[in-house]
DNA sequence: ACGGAAACGCTACACTGTTGCAACTACCAA
DNA sequence: TTGGTAGTTGCAACAGTGTAGCGTTTCCGT
């Protein structure tokens, strides 16, 4: 008894879900959509509190195996946070390149979408880059109010 | 039966770890001339198996601590690979802020000393920074071949 | 409504890293 | 040289993150 809302970020949702192709499940739905609501990069394990919050329950290989789908049709886009968490967030094509800010105290993750990293690339011969991950660690406003 | 030796390896490494205030321990030694060795950042994996290679076995926890204890002492540092792997080098002073090629075949990582990250900074407001890290992904040419 | 492929939801597992604790040993001092 | 002792080790057990296998369910085109 799936109620059909008319809420703009469902239906949003399901049809770029459809649009590539995938099944529009219950737990894709629910992934992509607290994604968006979110904005910011999460945790596999943020997210599975944050569906729980909402009353619902995900298997935790379920919602890996949405993520994975979700980054492989390049819907979302998944980092290396530098405590050996992967956090996914919704992918925007105009900011693919962007940078990232690691709160090491709390591990919150923002995304830098202005900061553009300018480096003068100097590779070895052979070596071919296809992406750069420029991440800055430090402290957020919240840690360091404490 | 510890025999001396006088390459200037050892007597260096220990010399560094006696320098700290470490004990000159089987462990730290062997990890410390390995990573000097090796040149190029390593995982506990691969510094484990470099170390049977060599005929010496070493508990897994010990290294973890021997390695801990390296980078708290400043002498290696630690970067976190986007596999979810930490890896260690030595530190070289001159050299703190640089920039990381990582093969997304086989995991190598190599130092890109001569790249300046020379990103304009613009946080905002609240955050404060503490270190950048920028890491390269694509493939090395030993990957690139086949 | 139906059938088959896609996705789910279990369980079990692999890998990376950490904690606790008793036994050992490198180092200092007598 | 010989203790004493604090710093290290080695073992076992654990925690967190992510994957593999596989039977069951569900989405969706016909």
């Amino acid at each position: 008894m799936t109620k059909i809302t008319h809420a703009p970020a469902e239906s949003m949702a399901s049809a770029l879900i459809a649009a590539h192709g995938g099944r529009v499940t219950r737990t894709r739905l629910a992934v992509l959509e607290t994604l968006q609501a979110e904005g910011q990069p999460m945790s596999h394990d943020e997210l599975a509190a944050a569906l729980v919050e909402q009353g619902e329950h995900h298997d935790r290989v379920t919602l890996y195996r949405a993520l994975d789908w979700l980054v492989e049709q390049g819907i979302a886009h998944r980092m290396a946070g530098g405590d050996r968490v992967w956090r996914f967030a919704v992918a925007r094509p105009e900011a693919h390149q962007h940078a990232h800010f690691h709160c090491d105290h709390c591990g919150q993750v923002l995304c830098l979408e202005n900061l553009l990293p300018s480096f003068a690339i100097a590779l070895p011969a052979g070596y071919r880059m296809d992406r750069a991950e420029l991440t800055l660690h430090g402290t957020c406003p919240n840690c360091a109010g404490r």
